[in-house]
Order: structure tokens, then C-alpha cells, then sequence
DNA sequence: ATATGTTAGGTTAATGCTAACTAATTAAAG
DNA sequence: CTTTAATTAGTTAGCATTAACCTAACATAT
């Protein structure tokens, strides 16, 4: 019982821990108040690489122009521009920015910086042990 | 450099089960359509325990009516009740039902279920080994 | 008189839509 | 092989809905 406890509280650590390193992110990108949506829109365009309007429109289920008027804010944000593609004059990709991918990855980054900040204080030994032990959890 | 990726991978896994414990909850509630916004009145309702309505308003900086659309709201989806005090007719206590409970304390819950499911898997030694080592991330 | 909560009647911003448009490309017909 | 017609990509204009706020005015209780 007591064991469930304190492993409890050294998990809480750890996921606060995660947490300032996403609050770390979004302050780094100069980005305070995104939505959750935009979040979703970024990380859709970030997996599936150059997308034009009408893909993203087709995979996010919703219409041209709220793609539109969704990458424009982007532009303004500086998450995205627009690239004109070279075979057809008619098609746009968007792609992100430095800014845009930061944020659409800003779960993994955070996990990384947890992960780098683990394996500054531990000992090698201590990290196979972790691994060992922590390839269990199905 | 492997180690970290290691790492890295046991720790994405175990955040992927502690979001499946949170979606659980989530779905368990009957509730699908719930704002950041909305979670966050919650927690700050469960928090402070027996919050009046001018109290919340001045906790969360709106004004009173905004307090009574919100409360509305969530007497409609069962997640808070009035409570008239006994001493003062003029006062009415918000009070969170189990549903508006479980929401609010989500994401505790959800690392509780993990911890759960560690402890299922894991021998008492292996739990005091990852404690130990664990505790050492500050 | 004053404090508590409610009602009425707004605002703003996010997220979505349809219809109509321009520009580019492709297909068809002469 | 042009020239025209149809199609496709993205944009613009204009509108609807919802969340989350507000102030002013109110009823009720102290």
C-alpha cells in the first residue's frame, strides 16, 4: 500500500516535471493562448508531411474555405506558409515552420527533455535497470 | 544514446496507458463534449470544497452572472448542485456530484489506475528498485 | 441599506458552413 | 493541333453557432 504511494508521488513528479518542459516550449515559441483545435490541425499536418488545402480538408472532415481561413491564422502565427507546387499552378502545400513543428511535437519534445534530464542524474546501470524493469507496464 | 531511446519508448508506453485510463474515465462519466475551460472550473470547485457563487467569481476573477451561467451548465450535465445554507437564505454552495467528482480529479485518477497497473505486474522488490532510482529525478 | 444570486441583453472570438468566384489544368471537338 | 468547355484548387464573402465573457437591473434575504 504504502509502496503504491510512493511510487504514486514520484510519478506525479516525474509528469510534473514533463509539464514545465511543455509550458518550456510554448514560451520559447512566443505562444500563449492556441487552442486545443490548432494543436490538432498542427499535428495533423506535421505527420502526414506536405499536405495540400483539399487533403487536409478531406482528412479533417471539414470544409475548404475553414481550411483556408485555419492556415491563415497560421501564416499570421508564423506556424505555417504556403508552397507553391512546381507541376501544378493550382495546388499550395502547407508546410510548417520551425515554430509550428516545435509545437506540434511539443508532447515528444517535453518527453525528450524528461528523458535527457533522467539520464543526467542516473547511472547506466540504473537506466537498464529502469528499462528492464519498466518493459513490464503492458 | 540507445538507453535513452529505450527510455524513451517505456515512457511513451506508460503515458499512452495513463491517457487510456483518463479517456476511461472520460467515457465512463457519459461525457464527450467538455471545454479545458469547463475542467478547469471544476478542479478549482473541488478544490476550495463548498465554494459560494460570489466566492468562485472572485477565485476565477469573472463576474457573478458568468458563475451562474457555468453552475447552470453544469447542473445540466450533473456535475454540480446548489446546496441553500442553512444560516444565510441568500447563499447557495456549489457542490460537485460524483460525475463532476471524477472529472475534476481526472487526471489523479488516472495516474491511480496506472500505479494500479504497475503494481499488478511488478514484484515488491522491482517496485522499491524503480522508487529508489525514481526518486533520485528532481 | 446592503449582500447574494439571477435575468436580460449584450460582446467577442473560435470554428464551422454554403455559394460564388478566380486561376490553372485537362478533356473534347472541330 | 488548337480552341473551347469542363473540371479542379484555393479564396472570398457572408452567415450560423457556441463558449465565455460582460454590465445593468432585479428579487430576495439579512
Amino acid at each position: 500500500m504504502e509502496r503504491k504511494e510512493n511510487l504514486y508521488g514520484v510519478f506525479e513528479n516525474l509528469l510534473k516535471i514533463k509539464n514545465e518542459c511543455s509550458y518550456e516550449i510554448f514560451s520559447e515559441c512566443g505562444i500563449s493562448d492556441i487552442t486545443v483545435k490548432q494543436i490538432e490541425y498542427l499535428k495533423t499536418i506535421d505527420e502526414h508531411g506536405k499536405l495540400t488545402f483539399t487533403g487536409l480538408a478531406q482528412i479533417t472532415k471539414n470544409s475548404k474555405p475553414t481550411i483556408t481561413e485555419m492556415i491563415n491564422k497560421f501564416v499570421k502565427m508564423e506556424c505555417a506558409y504556403r508552397e507553391k507546387s512546381a507541376e501544378d499552378g493550382r495546388i499550395y502545400y502547407i508546410c510548417l515552420t520551425e515554430k509550428g513543428q516545435m509545437i506540434a511535437r511539443s508532447e515528444k519534445y517535453a518527453l525528450m527533455k524528461l528523458i535527457e534530464r533522467i539520464s543526467d542524474v542516473l547511472e547506466a546501470t540504473e537506466m537498464e535497470t529502469l528499462i528492464r524493469i519498466l518493459k513490464k507496464i503492458k
